[in-house]
DNA sequence: TTGTACGCGTTATCAT
DNA sequence: ATGATAACGCGTACAA
């Protein structure tokens, strides 16, 4: 590997002169530049960015910790902060975790030994305090509501944004609501459990623990709904799904079984994916690709600040 | 930041020796080695990875060329990389090109200032010799058919599935088949096109550039192309999708628009996605994850090898 | 405007 | 078994 050493002797001038070329540096004359350019092109030279790394302290790499990437949830939010690391000149160091602690840390440690810049985590595994030891190594930013941490955050709130849907659907006459999780941890489920019996308990309605659907996360798991609501006593008459992914398939598995959308369930999907203005689906809209490209400028600027972004009910015809 | 002097020196040892405890060489005796860990455990030391990288020339960052990650196709390949990945313990840095050449330029371009170590391009823009070029910097696998080439890939014939799938249909009796695209340029694209003029050729038919939709890579494009078909005089009586979305999408406007599968349209999607499976939908198996985890382990050894996966069709109800 | 020399943090070589 | 030191390739005070 040719280095600027080389390109130094080559050129009949300093590894200072050819650094100054190489980084548009003022203060070199044009006739120097000249040799230097000519130098480079003759030897065919290029900087090992390891040792630019190593010397400037930065590698222009950022970290991206999401447990899937084959779901639409993550895949929109990736695409947004992609979008905003091409315009920046960043690259992505992808952390697809399958929800295992061990790869979360990894990529804590990777800030920690200055590999990556900075860390955009999307869906948390390990401990709260984990995450603020590591605060001193690198900005780290979430996608979830943390208050009064030194952390910043692009969120959505889970709970207000639930409330909302079932309110709606409760408006609508609504008294037996049943509603889809991804996974039974996770602080999104946790929220939207709270969210759900706080309102059972404000309009007095009984809980039921039957309603409550897990691992509903791809359009496929519809089937598997409509099974178990049509198992259980008293099935529920308004469905509140994960994602739209999901009320998409629970719809496909409606039609099949003659059930009808909204008269004899109503549902209601998260995200206003492309695929719920395709199927007529009412949905709660996340801006998902905007909050990708949100949390990347949180974690290039590096000061601390909180962003919770709106969700907006839109009314099609599945309610 | 405390580094491999600071702990020699706590130690009281030289940088060697630290060195050898952190890389598990022999020979250092037992005392010494106790006393090296208590002073990086003293001094909460941790290694600077980037000196490594610029010591050893290795960075364990495989690079990733795609041009989306929200869509199933290359969510599903970039799953199969993943797994690899983790089980390696290599870390990915992914290139989301959307098709634009300047971003695969600079993901050779950081194979060659050796900033990841190896390069899976899933999905090529730029021209072969750019490609070839840059072999010298370390190793490119690419997911296309190349034959004669000293590159490693590992691809699907596009031409013998798209081929075998004609084939399906004619024998059970269509002769007007229409076919849908992602994008008019891309190999995939032009190995499609080529088995049908072939096709069309061999049994005699007549080819119509209305038969072909271009830009048809997610469910929600199924409205399009029925849109179209319905525009269009003598429609065909059956349809090959890109992909088992695009599949999935065409069905369910069909549902919607009350025309009969496979009656009035047959199709067949590929990939043999969970969606085709949950819809009954005839399709080409690709096995994607497994390509996946094999483009890797090309990357991975250096080697030069080429693998053609096998595609089988997967009978459903929608021919 | 240019160049020398050192620092970045690690590994590898070669003595001892 | 251990250590001094060169080497990796680049950026940059500081001196000239």
């Amino acid at each position: 590997m040719t280095n600027i050493k080389d390109v130094a002797a080559r050129a009949g001038v300093s590894v200072t002169t050819v650094s100054r070329v190489l980084n548009q540096h003022p203060y070199v004359s044009e006739q120097k530049r000249k040799a230097v350019l000519r130098a480079i092109d003759d030897l065919d030279y290029y900087p090992n960015i390891n040792a630019v790394h190593l010397s400037i302290g930065k590698t222009h790499l950022m970290g991206v910790v999401l447990p899937y990437t084959d779901h639409p949830y993550f895949g929109l939010l990736l695409k947004g902060i992609a979008k905003k690391a091409l315009e920046h000149n960043y690259k992505l160091v992808l952390f697809q975790t399958d929800y295992q602690k061990r790869v979360e840390l990894e990529a804590l440690q990777m800030l920690k030994t200055k590999q990556i810049d900075s860390l955009i985590i999307c869906s948390r595994g390990c401990k709260w305090s984990i995450i603020e030891e590591h605060l001193q190594y690198g900005p780290i930013v979430v996608a979830e509501k943390r208050e009064d941490q030194p952390v910043s955050a692009t969120y959505v709130d889970h709970y207000a944004s639930f409330t909302a849907a079932l309110d709606y659907l409760y408006e609508k006459g609504h008294r037996k609501i049943g509603y889809t999780i991804s996974r039974v941890t996770g602080t999104s489920s946790r929220d939207r459990d709270q969210a759900y019996k706080d309102f059972i308990k404000r309009h007095g309605l009984v809980y039921r623990a039957d309603y409550i659907i897990d691992k509903c996360l791809y359009f496929e798991d519809g089937k598997k709904v409509i099974e178990h609501l049509q198992s259980i006593s008293e099935p529920p008459t308004a469905l509140l799904a994960t994602s739209d992914q999901v009320a998409a398939g629970v719809m496909l598995c409606c039609h099949q079984m003659h059930i009808k959308v909204p008269e004899e369930l109503a549902i209601i999907g998260f995200d206003n994916q492309p695929i719920a203005k395709m199927m007529n689906i009412t949905t709660m809209e996340i801006p998902l690709e905007h909050m990708g490209e949100h949390l990347f400028e949180q974690a290039l600027g590096g000061g601390v600040n909180s962003k919770e972004v709106t969700v907006s009910l839109i009314e099609r015809g599945t309610v």
